[in-house]
Formats: C-alpha cells, sequence, structure tokens
DNA sequence: AGCAAGATCGGT
DNA sequence: CCGATCTTGCTG
C-alpha cells in the first residue's frame, strides 16, 4: 500500500452524492494514509454527517465562512478545523458543488476518536482541501460494499437545538 | 480589538 | 466533572 492503486480509487460521483447516503457507504471502507511519518490504511467504523445551512450543528449553518468554504466544493474535498485549541477534526466534503455538506470521521478500526485519529495520522490544517479524488497522502479504498450499520444521535452538539441533535446521523458499523 | 465558544480528550 | 488550549467568527 504504497501509493494509489487504479482499481480502488472512488470516482466523483460516489462523493456527490447526498451526505446521508455517502456517510454510512463510508462504513467499512479504509482510509489510506502515506506520508514518510505514516503509510496504513483503516477500516472506518464510526462515522457522523452534517448536512447544509439549514443543519444547525453544521459549521455552514452560518453561510459561507473562511473556515467553512470548503464544504461548498465539490464532494470529495477534505475539510479539517481545529476544536478546543487542540484537536483537527477530519471531514470529508460530500455534495455537489455548492451544497454544503461533510462526513466527520470519528472512528477507526483500533482509533476510536476523531482526535485521536487526525493526531495519530498526522492530519492538520495541510490536509485542508485535499483531493481524496487524486490526492498522493491521503485517499480511500474499497472493501465490503454493504456493510452493516446501525445509528444514533451526533455527538457533541447539544447547542444545536432539540431538532438537529436528536436526529440520528451518526452511523456505526456492526461488528459481528 | 476584544471576547466567547467550541463536531474533544484525559485525568480527578 | 473539569481544565487544557487557541482559532474562528461575531460584536462594537
Amino acid at each position: 500500500m504504497k501509493n494509489r492503486n487504479n482499481n480502488i480509487i472512488y470516482n466523483k460521483t460516489f462523493f456527490e452524492n447526498d451526505v446521508l447516503k455517502v456517510a454510512p457507504n463510508l462504513l467499512g471502507k479504509y482510509l489510506a494514509i502515506n506520508t514518510d511519518k505514516i503509510q496504513n490504511k483503516y477500516k472506518i467504523t464510526e462515522v457522523e454527517a452534517y448536512r447544509g445551512e439549514e443543519d444547525s450543528a453544521c459549521h455552514a449553518s452560518k453561510g459561507r465562512t473562511e473556515r467553512c468554504e470548503i464544504m461548498y466544493s465539490s464532494g470529495g474535498h477534505i475539510y479539517v478545523y481545529l476544536i478546543y485549541g487542540m484537536y483537527w477534526m477530519l471531514n470529508i466534503v460530500t455534495g455537489r458543488t455548492g451544497n454544503p455538506q461533510a462526513v466527520l470521521i470519528r472512528g477507526l478500526e483500533g482509533l476510536d476518536g476523531p482526535g485521536k485519529i487526525t493526531r495519530k495520522l498526522g492530519i492538520d490544517k495541510s490536509y485542508y482541501g485535499e483531493n481524496l479524488l487524486v490526492s498522493n497522502r491521503i485517499w480511500l479504498e474499497n472493501q465490503n460494499e454493504n456493510a452493516e450499520y446501525i445509528t444514533g444521535k451526533r455527538i457533541g452538539i447539544d447547542y444545536a437545538g432539540e431538532y438537529w441533535k436528536n436526529k440520528h446521523w451518526r452511523f456505526i458499523l456492526n461488528v459481528k
């Protein structure tokens, strides 16, 4: 797994679907990272969907800002931001241009927690805007086509209000 | 220019 | 439960 291989690169269409379709489809797929520090693949086990300006938990709920601008780009780009002054959050932009959506990567196999993931993989602001479709240091590889999963409420968004905070937009891979 | 809040984590 | 830690976006 030193480089991108031709068989298992996702096409643009995969990421341009609605976030509520893409998010569960990421479960069981592999996140590949290839830098001088780390070369590995990790099965994606837990994700959360953030969907559009109407979603008050979504960073785009206040409209375009410098931070969330990348969410308005086409699916397949990487959205990274710093939270609590300490932890980088890794997101995959979904949907078509002008439609702000993203999937937060919360868990990888043997590595639970969005902050721990980026710390382990060395992901920081330099990944902002990276494109999974062409990048040579981060990409996705296909494995399970139809992974089974359960859903739950999104974590850490109590500020979003009852309606949005109660949506079951967290997707967790079923462990057999 | 100042300030409050935050898609977290680890230790009490 | 609480503190760490600092960028961002909003207010004035």
